[in-house]
DNA sequence: ATGGTAGGATACCTA
């Protein structure tokens, strides 16, 4: 084949992937965010949306009430907003440039519980896919009541993951999770021993969820790493200088979802951001 | 072995 051939056939593909196979391909990035005080983070965090260009977002430790989360800064810049807040401390919410439905606030399991670290939606995109945002309970001081509550909250997680499942539907379980799920996902590991977030029964009981058939999707993508990559690194002690993370914010995928995974990864230059959040946004980009 | 930071509450707690 001639030179002049040749090119013509690479531009014939070029011109082809633009026309055809560009349009047909729909994508839905989904994205996690613990943002530690929403308040004292919008800037943070509208760079980020604008930089990063999630259609769906889930945030965690927003740490306000309803009433007080910057909503108008977000709706001006065409964002559904849908909040579960607690005074103080933890909240949940979620972000989106593509419709919601069936919004649904609260894990299920235990009416008494009253901390906000649970909300679902179902997003409408090409597919529709339901995302369930959420913020696993720290678990410290170890043991004690709140590692109670951590490990009853994950049998409650268990137990709607299983639900999940059974719907056959592509569903996306992101947020926080406060559980290190083994020693490559810390850069010291031997610190984090007595820790809730890495002590036996916390990675045991994440560990079931993924066996009932749940991809984790980072993991998936960075299987050769020796260590890391983190998604949180602490404030203190220069942590963030010395690369001293942990990896604790993940994305677990139903089959029908990674089904139609086309790319994962951690926004990690966002740790370098100027009045940082102690995490960085994590994110999927579905077929979807 | 300790303390180092940060947000949002409120005169400390959670992480």
């Amino acid at each position: 084949m001639s030179k002049i051939r040749r090119t013509g056939a690479v531009w014939v593909n070029f011109i082809c992937l633009f026309l055809r196979f560009r349009p047909i391909l729909p994508s839905m990035k989904i994205a996690s965010f613990n943002i530690n005080g929403v308040r004292a983070r919008i800037q943070q965090l509208t760079d980020w949306l604008e930089a990063s260009a999630p259609d769906v977002v889930v945030l965690q430790e927003i740490k306000t009430q309803d009433e007080s989360f910057p909503r108008e800064e977000l709706e001006d810049r065409g964002w559904t907003v849908e909040t579960f807040g607690q005074k103080g401390f933890n909240g949940v919410a979620i972000l989106s440039k593509l419709p919601l439905e069936d919004i649904s606030r609260g894990l299920p399991g235990d009416d008494s519980d009253e901390q906000s670290r649970w909300i679902e939606a179902t997003v409408i995109g090409d597919r529709a896919v339901r995302i369930a945002g959420l913020y696993l309970p720290n678990g410290n001081p170890a043991p004690g009541p709140k590692y109670d509550y951590k490990l009853a909250w994950m049998e409650r997680l268990a137990a709607r993951a299983a639900e999940f499942l059974k719907s056959e539907m592509p569903v996306v379980m992101l947020g926080d999770y406060n559980v290190i799920p083994q020693p490559r996902d810390a850069a010291f590991p031997e610190k984090w021993l007595t820790d809730a977030l890495f002590l036996p029964e916390s990675r045991a009981s994440l560990r079931r969820i993924e066996y009932q058939g749940w991809t984790e999707i980072l993991r998936l993508r960075n299987l050769d790493a020796a260590s890391g990559p983190f998604t949180f690194w602490d404030y203190q002690a220069g942590a963030w200088e010395k690369n001293n993370g942990i990896r604790i914010d993940h994305l677990l995928l139903s089959p029908q979802a990674a089904d139609l995974v086309i790319d994962a990864g951690i926004d990690r230059d966002q740790r370098a951001a100027e009045k940082p959040s102690d995490h960085v946004p994590v994110w999927v980009d579905l077929a979807a």
